[in-house]
DNA sequence: GAGTCAAACATTGTATGCAATATGCGATAT
DNA sequence: ATATCGCATATTGCATACAATGTTTGACTC
């Protein structure tokens, strides 16, 4: 099979030029790949054969490899020399740092948001807050917990035009996203969650600079301190996670 | 040719498995031309050719272009579908939002580590401030100044063990080196480089943690503010930078 | 001479094939 | 039974070949 043998169904007068696929193989392999890996639909540990990644999107395997490559730039997985790749898993240390970094960069991002927030930013930051309020009552959902939870913190930052700070900030996210969904679903904290969520936009809509800041700290201090305990307990009981060790033929 | 066929010289008796090559030609790609775009050896703007980089490394495209994904990630290359790769280059505006997320981490990185930093660690750092002096007097190498400038400052930050961090630190870095020299070669303030370093590395040995953050704030700003003045002059003067369009039969 | 078009050329994107390495498993020895 | 060796298998690493796209050149028109 050649690629482009089958371009998205297109009439025989609709302009052409506009429906060819813009994104090469490997950027579209990156992105279904970071999605899963992020919405844990891939979970950590998971070993990543090139072969069967490149069978299910029917690709060969040189823009799986490219895309991995990407993939572990960003921190996602693991490469290790004719062993393949492995979605990166965080200790209770890594998972400490992360947070400590994101009270470092969103807060001083925040801070230079807020003075140029619109009414469409605000109200669109809103809109994910209720969505968010929404699925918070679906636990078949928790899947979703964290990229609405960044959705909405990003939306917060869409004042600034600092695209360095948002690159590195939404980098560290990325990392962090599989786990705050996890947080949420092993702590209960939904009602803290929304809380804090709610006056942070309020503070926010009164472009309370000080306030907003120093509550958005707290916010994501108080995550990463809990995740860190809650994740140690979780591997420690090793309920679910951490299975010692699986007998060759059961793993996958 | 097949790859591995001319395995470092190796005696009868020497230790085959700590010499056996333990890279795949995709990192060493990558290091390579990691190394020679912060130097400047590949200028800003420079259009990559993956066959030529394959031919100059002897290797196939395939790790070339898995090693031009990476540095995509890393900020130093822009790749453009069925266009190639070309070294990222930074805007005045660019360079200013680097440098304050510089002095962000990096002040709070050196806050961390001050309490942990070794004698030994203190050595280094003066070793490299010595060497980093002596270089400055020799303007043939300007291309060390930048990597000799990061040396230093990473020394300093030797106490704390943070990788995420760090990873961070060194990839901001990465894409600002190329500036630093720059800076310093134009703005010919050497003496000023050279007393707030010795200035800074006395602070960290006196465990001075207030006062070494204030320095290294006060440091990274004005070598920020510096550049991007700097910069703007050298652009508008159109001296060397941004020739308007060379004519397609020059073009490298 | 300036502009347009098409064919030659250059370069990038992807697939396929083979080499290198790692893993699993059974046979043999202890 | 346990350990070790060696072969079969699976998987990764890389090179080569070809397809798709972009760029240049030069003939042709006006």
């Amino acid at each position: 099979m050649r690629y482009n043998d089958s371009p998205p169904s297109e009439g025989p007068d609709s302009p052409k030029s506009l429906i060819i696929p813009r994104q090469s193989l490997t950027s579209a392999v990156a992105d279904q790949l970071r999605d899963k890996i992020i919405r844990s639909e891939i979970p950590e540990g998971k070993q990543l054969n090139q072969g069967a990644i490149a069978a299910e999107f029917q690709v060969s395997r040189i823009p799986v490899r490219e895309a991995l490559r990407q993939l572990e730039s960003e921190g996602l997985i693991t490469i290790i020399q004719h062993r393949g790749a492995v979605v990166s898993s965080l200790s209770p240390d890594d998972i400490e740092e992360l947070f400590e970094i994101r009270v470092l960069l969103e807060c001083e991002v925040l801070k230079l948001s807020i003075p140029g927030l619109t009414q469409s930013d605000l109200a669109r930051a809103e809109a994910i807050l209720a969505e968010y309020e929404k699925e918070l009552l679906r636990p078949e959902h928790i899947s979703e917990w964290g990229r609405l939870n960044w959705e909405f913190h990003s939306a917060l930052y869409s004042g600034t035009r600092s695209p360095h700070f948002m690159s590195i900030i939404r980098n560290v996210n990325n990392n962090a996203v599989r786990y705050t969904g996890l947080q949420l679903y092993l702590t209960r904290e939904f009602e803290r969650a929304k809380e804090e969520h709610r006056k942070l936009l309020e503070l926010c809509q009164a472009r309370d600079v000080i306030g907003a800041c120093y509550l958005l700290q707290q916010h994501i201090k108080h995550a990463g301190q809990s995740l860190k305990q809650v994740l140690r307990e979780a591997r420690a009981g090793a309920t679910v996670s951490q299975p010692v060790r699986k007998p060759a033929s059961q793993r996958e």
